[in-house]
DNA sequence: TCGCTTATATGAATACGGTTCATACTTTGT
DNA sequence: ACAAAGTATGAACCGTATTCATATAAGCGA
């Protein structure tokens, strides 16, 4: 009989559950005001109970950036399978960062903090492999759509496999959010919306590697209307600025 | 009498004196092991005079991170000032994060933990405000090297600020950091050494700001001698691929 | 349906390390 | 030499993550 699958499937539900609840917690209290006991009690289980799921606080946040990079990577696959030229493509791989970071407000700053060696060391291997595992497709996804557009003539990557391409897209992305997150200083400087500003710096970047430009529009407005226009039609979201 | 300043100059050694012995501590037992009491045994002086410097652990942390970047600036005034196109002095920006990545590879740790939310709000708002002012200049730096490039004719911004490129390249540099000191997914992927490839994707990233491109050098092998000419020349310094 | 065994949940008690503050000591000024 | 002011001290305190002895429930054969 399948009772063995069904406690399984009750084990994950209430997982699931104290993740809902974490983030809650989080949004209303901030990281810091996260607390095991408060969270365990919010989600009208024991203290007890939250350790058999989640070896360590770290742990719990751990597991919950992993959730949460799914979304992300629904995101990614969206812009991937988009119907338009690598191009096109590779600026909405950027859209879907603007997009992600406004469905998901608190991923940054939870996976920043997991990412910290202090905070990394105290989560479970487990949990740590299954993270860097949802991480992975990440990569391959931007890496396949610049292996579409060598092959299709749009660029030449000179000797630069795909990964290091995505990895220099990447490391632009998640750099620039750091940045914008966590010191004051973006506010200090930049006159732009940061959205666009990202946009621009990705188009710098795939131009530099001489990809083929966009076809259609070069100029600010221009570029900001199709980041608009691929906002709704790829994924059905508005990316005013804010 | 100067005794009010022989005072403020004994606790000034002291509070370094401190900052050396924490940073001895993280090299040996990780950010991790860092304990305030052992900390203060180490430096053969009661927690509570430690308190009397610091209003935290990550008040401490955080003067400690922003000594550090006062040695980051020194490197970046160092390629400022070399007397060179300012395409090879904005290379010599990223040799120098490459050389600075090297004498301190601590500091990466503890600024990322220290910008985190949580690490953060926990800093008094005086050593905040010390570790921003002490970040502004690198900005600065890299933005007065794009404006020669726009006076001397190598780049035209075209509407973009020198602060808003900055920013791009920061965000290039500092998130490649991020990601190859933090996941372990880097060395799944690169082939090529580490250092070339950030230098590649500055380089990139600079061509597609239209920067006029370095005269001499554009392969591979005589990019990484370049590297290795900067980091004799201007830093007295080897870089060799590690 | 009733015991018996095994699996699961509980939350009071523990452990740990950062922080405080009453006390002791040192320096300064008269 | 003595009092006042300024410093340094480290044992005690406190908050919170984590544990684990105990209680509860589920499974199962008779």
């Amino acid at each position: 009989m399948g009772t063995r699958e069904r406690r399984q499937r009750e084990f994950a539900e209430r997982e699931a559950l104290f993740l809902d609840a974490a983030l809650h917690r989080i949004r209303e209290d901030g990281l810091l005001g996260l607390q095991m006991s408060g969270l365990a009690e919010k989600a009208e289980y024991a203290v007890g109970t939250l350790y058999l799921h989640f070896s360590s606080k770290e742990d719990l946040l751990l597991a919950l950036a992993t959730r949460i990079v799914q979304d992300y990577l629904e995101l990614l696959r969206k812009a991937s399978a988009w119907k338009a030229s690598s191009r096109e493509r590779m600026l909405a791989i950027a859209v879907a960062d603007i997009v992600f970071q406004r469905r998901h407000p608190d991923y940054f700053r939870i996976s920043q903090y997991c990412l910290c060696e202090v905070a990394w060391s105290a989560a479970s291997e487990t949990r740590r492999h299954a993270f860097q595992q949802a991480n992975l497709p990440t990569m391959n996804i931007v890496a396949r759509i610049i292996e579409d557009a060598c092959r299709a003539g749009d660029l030449d990557a000179e000797g630069a496999s795909a990964q290091e391409l995505a990895i220099g897209v990447w490391s632009l992305c998640s750099g620039y959010a750091n940045i914008s997150h966590a010191e004051g200083l973006l506010e200090m400087f930049t006159v732009n919306d940061p959205n666009t500003v990202l946009c621009r710096q990705v188009q710098s970047l795939l131009d530099g590697y001489g990809w083929k430009p966009l076809s259609g529009p070069t100029s600010e407005h221009e570029i900001k209307q199709l980041i608009q226009r691929i906002g709704l039609e790829v994924f059905q979201e508005r990316c005013n600025e804010k």
